[in-house]
DNA sequence: CAATATACGACCGTACTGGTCCAATTTCAG
DNA sequence: CTGAAATTGGACCAGTACGGTCGTATATTG
């Protein structure tokens, strides 16, 4: 029907494990990667995506590593998946890129319809946070 | 954010085209690749999508074209998509494919929440049938 | 018989995805 | 102050899915 990538998904267990951890305790990628047999390399382009994103703070250098940027329920599901895939916002080309790219733009009948299942399943992901998956 | 194959979007505007129509008139794939501006081919092959699936009906020769085979009140949105996708039921992998490829299956631990999530999505999709569309 | 329509398989270019590799940089511990 | 451990970030690659096209077979009707 609809899947999240394999980014996202790794991401949501990555931020989740932090989560587990006493508050402030920094995490590096290499522990998360082995935990859960993520490949170490694409976990940590997926914790730079955060971090820039300002979900979680990095600590370079030795005994560096990742911790929650605030507390697990200020960090709505929704947000982990923007910060990783970026773009896509709509669930139909045309609700987030417009008449430029969107071929049928100007006659297409299903717009605003699905306008009502979009704001469905953006509450489904934004009224779940993090505090809830752990 | 999660998004809709163009495929599915085509075909939603073209069930759609169909149920605007008398009910039992016979709509052909030209007339509705036509009026939206949408590749032919591309959209007989949705079309034949529907029909396998039991959504329309279809009619071979000169004069033929494609019919609703039920009233839109019983054709969820839910219907349309997973005709056309076929494959694709979970959000995450590990909820319709397990084990076998998903590498993190056993250690995963966002299955469970991401559950209700995914009820919610099913819903949104599920809960709308044609006639809210037309 | 000919025109019109669906049915169906093969094919293609592009883009995205998941994954890997490598080098640079920062930071702390000894 | 030096080296190990960690993040940062760019380049790259194979596989696959997607959107789209083409050609052909088959059915139906006038």
């Amino acid at each position: 029907m609809i899947r999240l990538s394999k980014k996202v998904e790794y991401g949501l267990i990555a931020i989740r494990h932090i989560a587990t951890k006493p508050a402030g305790e920094i995490v590096t990628a290499k522990e998360i990667a082995d935990t859960y047999g993520i490949p170490y390399e694409l976990l940590s382009k997926v914790l730079q995506k955060l971090t820039k994103s300002g979900l979680i703070t990095s600590h370079q250098g030795m005994r560096g590593g990742y911790a929650l940027a605030r507390p697990p329920v200020e960090i709505p599901v929704s947000l982990i998946i923007s910060a990783i895939e970026g773009t896509r916002q709509a669930i139909v080309q045309c609700l987030s890129e417009g008449p430029q790219t969107c071929n049928v733009f100007t006659v297409c009948t299903i717009k605003s319809p699905l306008t009502k299942v979009q704001a469905n399943i953006e509450r489904a992901f934004s009224t779940m946070n993090l505090s809830e998956i752990v």
